[in-house]
DNA sequence: CGTTTTTGACCCGCGC
DNA sequence: GCGCGGGTCAAAAACG
């Protein structure tokens, strides 16, 4: 333990504590160096019982946190110095109490300071003894004194500074936690907004339906949003988890067939049967009840495309993958791979990857569908993303595209405007597409390079941990492996999944996290430059997206 | 031997 | 209705 260090900390904090004003005057020296002006000081403001006492405990209390100095107290300063060595007596008692309360005393109450020295089976006798005579044996007296009280002061300080340490840590938890409740409440509110766009959109979609035809033509969304929910899980989907609400979050047109043979060859591996009459039945009920659903389906349908310049065939993302299957893209010589997560039984979270026909070098992995189990902590930060970006899908329209790209949502406008070309939205049929382009980096402000190979992309993580640095850069250097861990992480922050992936065990698994990604995380978003950057990307991605659409240049995968 | 990957077949939506 | 493209299945092969 640095304790110079935590000396230094206590002597700031008690500066905060006391009172600003009282050291304004002072100049360059130690706290523990102007005891006189303290003293002056102090005397002036306090209200005062005797005059002495204030004097004493008012340069007292940085002293007692130096630990030291009462010779040098005795080197130069005047006899009121000498006065407060011996007051320092009442100062054992004085920081046998909180911090804070100490603080307060010291300003507001000396009289309590007195009868705290009165316990202290000293009297105010002593006291003016050794004021007004200053003999040599009271000044005897006061020196054994004062090495006694030196002992209990060190004493005292001691478990002062591990009052303070507790007091700071408590302070940074109340602050982490206070910025995760601030995160949640925009998330909420962001959640909020898409909702009654959803509705409105909804209202307008039943309007158009109804004209159109006379066959039922009801969102396919519906539909798909009740065939994979379990039994019981109708009711509280606004309550649901990631799990409940992503029972089926991989390919929505591959589900949605799936359910529709379902009763004939293809029986679903995850998804519960269903009869055609039930469906109508949940179909006519869920046009009248929730918006949640259709808000669910689109989730399932947003997709996160992650470009990254990668050699491996897969980024890690701290998932478990099974290739499900292989194909020839049209357009593209490389093959797509399908994987789907095999960390539990029925999670419908998949992924496509495949190599840029452009770039070889260049990885594209696209995610869909949430996660219907805890995952380890480096899952936790894709699952997130993709989460993060449905949502984001959301907070637009989901029918409208313009809706969609315009950034009316909370987080968009509370962001800072910085924008970058890594994030693209593509709204582009058939599926909503989140794009995160890390193949490519703004211009460097310190000359890094542009495309940053894994190594170096690692080792800028790696100093980001240790040094702020810009937030762009901080962004867009990512490697491929750690971008989802971080971009995952922020967004998991920034938006909580809009408040819908809090129940189950995907928070626990967030905050079990082993020590050596946690720390990570933490370093990361402990940063306020990072949420500032994660801000950035999002507000990227709606205002990129924003040009795009008004081009007339949707991107798609 | 259990798990994972490969790969051809199959299904479906969509456009013509 | 047909062909194309995307996505998935499932048996066989490969792997550890």
């Amino acid at each position: 333990m640095d304790i110079g260090w935590s000396g230094l900390t206590l002597d700031s904090s008690s500066l905060d504590l006391i009172n600003p004003k009282r050291f304004k005057s002072n100049n360059t020296h130690r706290l523990f160096t102007n005891p006189l002006t303290m003293s002056t000081t102090g005397g002036d403001v306090d209200d005062n019982k005797t005059k002495t006492s204030n004097a004493a405990s008012e340069f007292r209390f940085p002293e007692s946190l130096s630990g030291i100095q009462d010779r040098e107290h005795d080197e130069f300063s005047s006899g009121v110095a000498r006065e407060n060595d011996r007051e320092v007596l009442g100062e054992v008692d004085f920081f046998s109490d909180k911090k804070s309360r100490v603080c307060r005393d010291d300003v507001y109450d000396a009289g309590f300071r007195v009868k705290k020295e009165e316990q202290d089976d000293r009297t105010d006798v002593n006291t003016c003894l050794n004021l007004r005579t200053r003999s040599d044996q009271s000044v005897t007296d006061d020196e054994e004194s004062s090495e006694m009280e030196d002992k209990r002061t060190k004493n005292e300080m001691v478990k002062l500074r591990d009052e303070l340490k507790k007091v700071t840590i408590e302070n940074q938890k109340l602050r982490e936690l206070l910025t995760q409740v601030s995160n949640s409440y925009a998330s909420l509110q962001m959640h909020l907004v898409s909702l009654m766009q959803q509705q409105q959109e909804q209202q307008n979609k039943a309007i158009e339906a109804a004209d159109k035809s006379e066959e039922t033509i009801v969102p396919r969304q519906f539909l798909d949003l009740d065939l994979f929910r379990a039994p019981g899980q109708a009711e509280d989907v606004s309550n649901s988890s990631s799990e409940d609400r992503t029972r089926s979050g991989g390919s929505f047109a591959a589900e949605k067939r799936n359910n529709e043979v379902r009763d004939g060859k293809r029986l679903g591996r995850e998804e519960i049967p269903e009869t055609e009459s039930n469906k109508v039945q949940k179909v006519n009920n869920n046009s009248q009840t929730t918006f949640d659903q259709p808000t669910e389906a689109i989730m399932r349908k947003a997709r996160v495309s992650v470009r990254a310049r990668s050699e491996a065939p897969m980024i890690s993302d701290g998932c478990q993958w099974r290739k499900y299957g292989q194909k020839m893209a049209k357009g593209n010589p490389c093959p797509r791979a399908y994987y789907r997560c095999t960390m539990a039984t029925g999670c419908p979270v998949r992924k496509q990857v495949q190599r840029c026909a452009e770039d070889r070098s260049i990885l594209i992995t696209t995610y869909e569908g949430n996660h219907n189990h805890p995952l380890p902590p480096a899952a936790v930060a894709m699952a997130s993303t993709t989460t993060a970006a449905a949502n984001m899908l959301l907070s637009g329209s989901i029918s409208s595209h313009d809706g969609m790209m315009n950034p009316t949502n909370l987080l968009a406008r509370a962001v800072l405007p910085c924008s970058t070309s890594m994030a693209t939205i593509s709204a582009s049929a058939p599926f909503p597409t989140v794009t995160l382009d890390l193949t490519h980096s703004p211009p460097p402000p310190n000359g890094s390079n542009s495309t940053p190979s894994i190594a170096a992309a690692n080792n800028n993580i790696h100093h980001n941990l240790l040094t702020q640095r810009p937030q762009q850069q901080q962004m867009t250097n990512l490697s491929p492996d750690i971008l989802p861990h971080v971009i995952g992480q922020a967004l998991y922050n920034q938006s909580k999944f809009s408040g819908l992936q809090f129940s189950g065990g995907f928070p626990s698994a967030a905050f079990s996290q082993p020590h050596a990604v946690a720390n990570t995380i933490t370093a990361l978003t402990a940063d306020p430059n990072f949420t500032a950057a994660l801000a950035a990307v999002i507000t990227s991605m709606i205002n990129d997206s924003n040009h795009r659409v008004g081009e007339g240049n949707n991107k798609n995968q």
